[in-house]
DNA sequence: AATGAATGAGTCTTCATTCAT
DNA sequence: GATGAATGAAGACTCATTCAT
């Protein structure tokens, strides 16, 4: 993968995230990349190749955090792990560009199935469990549906402190 | 408001909702509605107009619906309609599509502030106050903020059940 | 059809013969109507939506021509008639080149069957046969095929004398 | 001449004749040459210097052929061999494909003058002269334009028999 | 000799918008 | 109020060609 390459890919990368894909032209990815804009189909074919590319890169580092959390057999270190998910998408321009396009693209493009998302439900679903909650299932399914939201509001709510909202949540579930 | 003014509207609602904003064209509101492109901008000025227009029509009827719990006295009740929320996104094509839209244009266009949901809050944290909650402001936002993630999951995730969930929901809050 | 609708068919129809249909870009199309390139795209949805244009309104004019020669009851006058076809070839600038346009077509999109010169075929061989001939079909295919050899050298070659070429079948012939 | 070299040429020389030089992109000559694309602009400097070095090389062929005719000296034997051009239009992949190709470039870059065409002409003018027919040089040249539409129908017209109609020649002509 | 990265000009096409009628 | 013709700018993508290695 040479320099201009990478070039492309994050100046993609921070485009999408922030305009959408759509709304996104081949010629202002070139133009941020420093790049001709023939470039980027000779690399990457298509735009959507270069989407493509993207995500593929990014769902690596997806998996690794994830990795981590299902390894951990400590129940309220489940649950304190899914919430440090935040740190994640409030990471530096790449990973944090790379968390908010997941959800744009959701909007957006109506794609991206929830099934790599099937192995932190069972993690979560465990630690409930094992911290003796009666519906270990619909609370697994509940803390995933209001990360959803914390990052709906965290990404489009300006002034959202979702800093106190998950310490709040710390104290809800005890933890 | 004429017929085809009505036409153009609900066409666009609906593309727009589907598509998302820049993704649809003109031309194919024009053609959706069975109307001369050009009379688009005749009623609306500009491809924003009438996204402006679509918006103001529905914000109304969101009033309503905040209206509607924001009176409501009895606590358990205002929680009861709050999730009741989930009955006009399953709505009939055109309310549904209207609460769609408005998420789909959260993330593609990062407008809309959130202070027409400033009442919504405001009874929330009343409800759960007398409730006997011990952080009913916390609590309100979190409610909020997981109707973020329901719509979010509600909308994208094929074959996600959110009814189950409510249910879930109103044994936790105990309502 | 409007004035500009004319103009871009017939710009187009003079490109596509002179330079070839891939050759011709849509752009030098438009500049030659002195038209918006846009313009095309509207009334003739493709480029090829432009050259089916072309060629459907060429083959009326083909179709008179061909009915003039089938409807001929003295086989003289139907060998007459279709060495004539060399004087649509030589017309004006329109005519002549929707002749070059076919057979740049045929070579270009190897598109065309030449089943519309089946009736030229029957109109032929009967003629032969009245005419005495042993092979009237054979002759008839002859003749056509030696139609396409002189229309090859009559647009290629240059300074191919074709009227005197013509002249030579004439005694040949006996017309 | 390496083999690469080799390679690029009779890749070129099978998509010119197939889709037309124009239309043949250098990237796909490249692709079926299983070679880079700057090699061929190393070696051939231009596109064009590519389809100059393919007419080259064939046209060594073609001289070979009809220098076979025209040391001819038996009339009859030199309608025959005309005629036998046919065998290599319908030769294998190269040289029926340097054949289609020479019809091509006629029609799509009008290039290519007949002028090595002459010594066929006077080839044949001779035979006719000496079989007794009254306008040799005519005959000679109505001949070869009967040729091209054969090549013509050959190359282009699906289904037809190019056999029957060379041998219904043969007996027009008594050889 | 050979590659593969890189480019700039050009291709077809779509889009929002204007205007005469 | 309504149409449909018309446009100019921009969109994704392709192409012949160059150059460093």
């Amino acid at each position: 993968m040479t320099e201009k390459q990478e070039n492309i890919l994050s100046a993609a990368l921070e485009l999408f995230a922030e305009e959408g894909f759509k709304a996104t032209s081949t010629s202002r990815v070139a133009k941020k990349a420093n790049v001709s804009e023939g470039l980027i189909f000779r690399h990457f074919k298509n735009k959507e190749g270069l989407l493509e590319a993207i995500i593929q890169k990014g769902e690596e580092k997806a998996k690794l955090m994830f990795a981590d959390i299902v390894l951990e057999t400590e129940p309220k270190e489940v649950l304190r792990k899914t919430f440090q998910i935040k740190d994640a998408m409030a990471g530096d321009e790449k990973e944090g560009a790379f968390w908010k396009l997941q959800y744009k693209l959701k909007w957006e493009l109506e794609r991206y199935g929830e099934n790599k998302m099937e192995s932190l439900k069972v993690a979560l679903r465990n630690a409930f469990n094992k911290l003796g909650y009666e519906e270990p299932e619909e609370e697994a399914v509940n803390l995933m549906v209001l990360i959803d939201g914390l990052a709906t509001r965290f990404y489009l709510q300006e002034g959202f402190n979702i800093d106190s909202q998950i310490e709040f949540l710390y104290r809800k579930y005890n933890i």
